[in-house]
DNA sequence: AAAAGTATCGGTAACGTTTGCGGATACGTT
DNA sequence: AACGTATCCGCAAACGTTACCGATACTTTT
């Protein structure tokens, strides 16, 4: 007969589940809980659903302990080499599969790290995801991959499930959308690792990568000029992209230089989906005094106008000279092929993951946020290219 | 002064951390850890590094259970709107995020889809991942991604690494190597959902979402006879693939059906990568008696093919018909237009993601493994219409 | 021969959450 | 006045791991 060992009751004691394999108490006098080592048989361990193996399971089948199961799963140099060879066998026997949620949870680390993009369209996120996801794989992390779809609420939400599932760091590239920056000034809060490309922004302490957009437009204008276009239009982003800004800067400072006029308005910023592109594409087209060149913000557009050009018997490059911006597959084939700025995406990926690596391996934020400006290179093909000079 | 329980001695005890908020001490003199129930205050809960707010913390400021916070934060009915709102507030105020590694491991479930993929140089499967990642977030799901980069033992680790995940569900589509499928059984084994597509095999219990690649090939090929080529190549996959098999057997049938001779030397199969494609190419065009058409197993290696053409002078389309499969963007550009099959990408994603959603809610395995086959589109373009015709 | 070191292994707190069960009130009903 | 009931909340087990602290049995050193 069992005795309580608060109360001192005898005969109230009621089995109340299992603990840790060990048969647990409760007395129903005084309602205390504990337990007593017996050698009642306990039963197998059945879950209600379906059971994985666990290294519980595998330390019971070994006899011996949870904690040298874990060390010779490891490789921990204190367990002995046959104890480690039985325990080994036994996992793979029991068809064992390590649990990283629980892994993790102790760790507080789950080796994986989260990428937010605005959109899958163009070929440049998932080349810049390719070239990430080589480096961190290189170095045993996952990487899981958000989509905000250009919504400044979805990248909102995204940031919040990668903060709840505790990822090591956020690669992440802005919306069209956003203006705020309190989801991200989290990170920086929490000591999380963030970096940010392409789609960046000054309002959070972070490392950017980016292009040199600046110069990359400024070379494209000037190259406009330098084949004898004289009025050149510029169909660029929404200003609240750095992206934006800095493309109209280099096109602006090409302009300046070569003593050009800066017509007001022939440069149109906005939204950069392909309707919008045929609208604005429309409107510079259709303008009086209209231009003899578009320097466009990025290939879709510039695509967009070259067809639209074709339907209205615009010649191009002899009355109409285009140029691009990120050299798409469709780019090259395209009669005439459109000259364009190719930006090094998978080295765009590359480097913030080496980055982001980086920063979790410095405990310390002892090095400063930093900007990391990478080269582009003109590609210069037939749509520029005035036969009459 | 604290005497120790072991050897009872005095002045020999040392404070040795805290233990469940209580001061642990260790006698020097024995080494003998124990703890003491003292009213010492205990410093603040500070973890080494630095410390995510938890529903403990919650609980402390606003005074009450762990229990009772978890429950506010989930608008259980328990709870008084007053201790709901106090709970929220203080959630608010400490800027608590929930820790989801530890919501998922008491619930032994993620919320989480994994893919994994062969390949990122096509739209192909960016565009299979934009459909399901719309499908999966619109029903609160995550998407992990992994590239198993044509590597059959990547392709394996990634298995291993989902099934560590503890994922709910798995979509892949096997690399061109994959001959093995241990790795997929094993889902099956422990009931974890699984749907195949686009690379698919037999040799698994999964549910498959494919393409109608038999009839597709044959439509092709028979689009090329109907524009009077004569001696059709074709340009395949490797075999271990079904989509391979199906496409080849495509085109044989066609032939066939027409009284067409099939030379088995004017059929290649191998491996994808653009380099294999312009060796395969410059074979069947240096070949003595050069096929009239090629119908290539996508547009990458048919545009290669095209450009091969360009640069031996041989006329498309009327020295050489040419048709792709997958209507990847710059096909549409090249000069001629290049003839393919276009697959209906997003409709794939999102097919296996309401699929494989469909086998987690139906909690028993009621209906078996079934096979979707979603239709392609021949889209007809200047490479294979024979003006002489 | 006593003391100290070494090699192996076990016990258990801790990670942060959910949840079943029971306790403690307060109120309305015989 | 006694009882039933509904409301609200707390206790502690459970999820599967890791790692710290001891414990034991040998082996080596003084």
């Amino acid at each position: 007969m069992v005795r309580c060992p608060k109360c001192a009751q005898v005969g109230t004691i009621m089995k109340a589940g299992y603990v840790r394999n060990k048969q647990r108490y409760v007395c129903k006098s005084c309602n205390y809980f504990f337990t007593i080592a017996s050698s009642e048989q306990v039963p197998s361990r059945q879950k209600n659903h379906r059971h994985q193996t666990t290294i519980i399971d595998i330390a019971r089948s070994t006899g011996v302990s949870n904690s040298t199961v874990s060390r010779a799963l490891h490789g921990h140099a204190d367990i002995s080499p046959e104890t480690r060879q039985a325990v080994l066998d036994m996992a793979a026997q029991l068809d064992y599969q390590p649990n990283q949620l629980a892994y993790n949870l102790v760790k507080s680390k789950t080796n994986t790290i989260g990428m937010i993009v605005p959109e899958f369209h163009n070929r440049f996120f998932p080349n810049v995801i390719m070239g990430a996801h080589q480096i961190l794989t290189a170095e045993g992390y996952n990487l899981t991959i958000m989509q905000s779809n250009e919504s400044f609420a979805v990248e909102v939400s995204n940031t919040k499930a990668m903060l709840a599932n505790r990822i090591d760091g956020l690669l992440i590239s802005l919306t069209q959308e956003t203006n705020s920056f309190e989801h991200l000034q989290v990170f920086e809060k929490r000591g999380i690792p963030l970096v940010l490309f392409n789609r960046v922004c000054d309002d959070v302490k972070a490392p950017k990568v980016v292009v040199n957009d600046f110069e990359a437009a400024f070379m494209a204008v000037e190259h406009l000029i330098l084949n004898g276009y004289e009025r050149i239009a510029h169909l660029g982003g929404p200003l609240n992209l750095l992206v934006s800004r800095e493309r109209l800067r280099g096109y602006r400072a090409a302009l300046e230089k070569h003593g050009k006029n800066i017509e007001e308005d022939m440069i149109i910023q906005g939204m950069l989906s392909q309707q919008k592109a045929r609208i604005y594409g429309k409107y510079l087209l259709e303008l009086e005094n209209r231009p003899d060149a578009i320097f466009a913000v990025n290939d879709s557009a510039a695509i967009e106008i070259m067809l639209m050009a074709k339907e209205k018997g615009i010649s191009i490059p002899e009355e109409l000279g285009v140029v691009g911006f990120s050299d798409n597959p469709e780019s090259a084939y395209i009669g005439p092929g459109l000259t364009t700025v190719r930006q090094p995406t998978i080295e765009i990926g590359k480097t913030t993951a080496q980055w982001i690596l980086q920063m979790i391996d410095a405990d310390e934020e002892m090095a400063l946020p930093q900007e990391r400006i990478l080269k582009t290179e003109l590609i210069i093909r037939g749509s520029s290219l005035r036969s009459g000079i």
